[in-house]
DNA sequence: TCTGGGGTCCTTACGCCT
DNA sequence: TCTGAGGCGTAAGGACCC
């Protein structure tokens, strides 16, 4: 999808089409993910602060991103990608891989060209959004065919003219070669494909390592085996907060870990699965990073059981000058929940393990604990319901004041503009619009 | 007012076991 | 019994991706 989430919010809100749109977190270390091919012309771009941002394109729209919305219009689009074949990859929201010989939908350079166009078409029809695609033997060259494809577009690449198409251009659109590996090239006298394939496996294996050097090698001779796999599990559940502020008290701290832990819990019994390792992330005032993790005698999905690993991990770490960011992970995933692990010990394992300290069988599952107070209740993009005007959507807020545009992703023309108090009865959060009726 | 949030994979180091 | 190689699990960090 092109510039997907700015995208998703320029369908949903008429004012807005046309202009500079950017997407991202909106606080003081806020960074933009997604900008508008609008915003872009401005220099603005994905990763970028927000202030930064804000300083570029100063009358551009700055948005929170709605979730649920882009995680429908994804759906959407990825069950038109499953009518195509059984084998797709979803790689995020907006892209996936699909393997059209496996659905038996595409044969040859023609049919493929009119599935894609096909599927272009539907995209738009179905979802009001321009999607690229990008045709070729290989995912890395499918991947660099939909990127060369944007904005809504579709390119082919015949087989037997991709080493030709590589060899210009930067080692920085192979996948896997980000900041870092491309320093370190151009370092090393290279910075094109072609020169990449000139220094042979051996050079690069040397200046890369054993794996990263041989994909890479491999990758500029444009070969890439990798086959399309549909399903693959999550290997770990996370979740980090950065704080508009430093923190520097150590009690909240431990309160901010606590309640990390309770999120991260939450969404991994959401997801059916439990967790062995335990992982604390700390970014201190100086955006030094570190984590420290301890792996359970035995997977879990007990807040209590995190919470206490994640308070033990964080007495390993010293946070005087103050914490930006704190986060709480569990990898090591299993689908086993404990009680159905216990039974499983306890019928006849001649070693079962030990149980956790604290003793972990759950009689009832246990709660999770109070979180931390909601954030501001209007934030800039946000769906309203006002009982007289109708559906809109938050431009702004500030003294005691919030500012509402009244539209719908079905008008034509631009909204009227409202202002209320922030408390005012009539005005109501809302889910957001389909996109298309 | 520099630098998000959610992930994956790789490398290195180390202890332990065979 | 000593020594070494290799495998494995764990921990920490870093690069990369969207």
């Amino acid at each position: 999808m092109d510039a997907f989430f700015a995208a998703a919010e320029q369908a949903a809100k008429p004012s807005l089409r046309g202009k500079a749109v950017v997407v991202g977190g909106l606080g003081p270390r806020g960074v933009v993910s997604t900008a508008s091919y609008e915003a872009r012309a401005f220099g603005v771009h994905s990763a970028m602060p927000t202030a930064q941002a804000r300083r570029l394109a100063p009358n551009a729209a700055y948005l929170f991103p709605r979730f649920t919305l882009y995680r429908s219009v994804s759906e959407q689009v990825m069950e038109l990608l499953g009518a195509l074949s059984p084998l797709v990859e979803p790689l995020s929201l907006d892209e996936a891989f699909v393997d059209l010989e496996a659905g038996g939908v595409a044969f040859d350079a023609a049919s493929a060209r009119a599935v894609g166009e096909r599927l272009r078409a539907d995209i738009k029809a179905r979802t009001g959004l321009t999607g690229s695609v990008g045709l070729a033997a290989s995912k890395m060259l499918a991947k660099i065919g939909s990127e060369r494809a944007k904005p809504d577009g579709l390119v082919l690449i015949e087989p037997g003219t991709e080493r030709e198409l590589l060899a210009p251009l930067s080692v920085r659109v192979l996948p896997g070669i980000g900041p870092a590996t491309g320093d370190h090239l151009r370092r090393a006298g290279i910075s094109t494909i072609g020169e990449l394939a000139e220094a042979g496996e051996d050079e690069l294996v040397r200046l890369l390592g054993k794996t990263h050097g041989a994909g890479v090698y491999a990758m500029s001779l444009a070969r890439d085996e990798r086959r399309v796999v549909a399903e693959r599990e999550g290997k770990s559940v996370s979740v980090e907060d950065t704080y508009d502020l430093d923190i520097h008290d150590r009690v909240r701290v431990r309160a901010e870990v606590a309640a990390l832990a309770d999120r991260c819990v939450g969404r991994l019994r959401a997801s059916g699965r439990s967790g062995r390792t335990v992982v604390l992330k700390v970014r201190r005032y100086d955006f030094s990073t570190l984590t420290r993790s301890e792996t359970l005698r035995a997977p879990t999905d007990d807040p209590a059981v995190v919470r206490e690993a994640a308070a033990r991990l964080l007495e390993l770490v010293d946070t005087t000058g103050g914490v930006r960011l704190l986060g709480v992970g569990v990898s090591g995933l299993a689908d086993f929940t404990q009680e159905v692990l216990f039974a499983r010990t306890t019928a006849g394992e001649e070693h079962a393990p030990p149980p956790l300290a604290p003793a972990p069988v759950p009689v009832a599952a246990p709660e999770l604990a109070p979180s931390l107070p909601p954030p501001p209740r209007w934030r800039p993009g946000q769906d309203v319901l006002h009982a007289a005007y109708g559906p809109g959507w938050v431009q702004g807020s500030g003294l005691g004041r919030v500012t509402v545009r009244f539209e719908t992703p079905y008008d034509e023309r631009p909204g009227r503009v409202r202002t209320f108090a922030v408390d005012d009865a009539d005005l109501s959060a809302a889910e957001p619009l389909p996109l298309v009726r």
